[in-house]
DNA sequence: ATCAACAGTTCCGAATTTCTGAACTATGGA
DNA sequence: TCCATAGTTCAGAAATTCGGAACTGTTGAT
């Protein structure tokens, strides 16, 4: 398996991010591991209750996440732990990943890691 | 020709807006409507410095900004004024056009039809 | 009325992108 | 070692995007 691309902070593009939560069903596994109910696991982040993806789809999901600077993924084991880059998001983009998920009605309350 | 279809207000989708700006070119022609300086024309938006888009490609960026509830649209004589739905579209995702705008570095000043 | 010029739209084929089933890889446990 | 599990990669089909060429609608001139 090729190594995962992480862009670092300042290689992040604004047209990476709102192009990849312009789908409905990415925005709703960020959002879900935005609010970190989950483990992270990809598996864990497939149901999202109105279908079933699958998996090939969903691991291009999570490469068009992570390669957008969304997320970090990371193996850890057999499974593969994500978890949002919304901090450093947040410092790059202000206000930004908040008002999109508030748009889309999936602003998970306190989101500690972001600032208003 | 046939009708220019805008969305309702209401109507108006967060996956349609952050797909329609997640077009630099799209975004370039949106946020020199939003400064409007330009008198709102398809060719006096035409003009990006970098490259000389072709007019079908144009109009069909100006489809997808009327479509996604971005803008209006409306036949003046040989002419067509567009302009955004800023002040509209505040009110329903708010936060989201501006902080957009601010990622790609596109915020105008002071733009009294959004709140701050 | 006819014509030409102009602004923009529509059409349609080529190129690119997305989707997903099937095959494959990597890890851990029995 | 062999199997199960979690996810990735591959490859062909389907869908989308791009843009040149033809078309439409409006204005102004003759």
């Amino acid at each position: 398996m090729r190594p995962l691309f992480h862009p670092a902070l300042e290689d992040i593009r604004p047209e990476a991010i709102l192009y990849a939560l312009s789908d409905p069903e990415r925005v709703a596994i960020f959002a879900k591991l935005a609010t970190a109910g989950c483990g992270g696991t990809c598996s864990a982040l497939a149901d999202l209750g109105d279908r079933v993806i699958p998996k090939s789809s969903l691991s291009n999901h999570f490469k068009v996440l992570r390669e957008s600077g969304l997320i970090r993924s990371e193996r850890q084991g057999v499974e593969m732990r994500n978890q949002t880059r919304c901090a450093e998001l947040d410092e790059r983009f202000p206000g930004l990943i908040r008002s999109i998920l508030v748009a889309y009605g999936q602003f998970p309350g306190q989101l500690e890691t972001m600032s208003r």
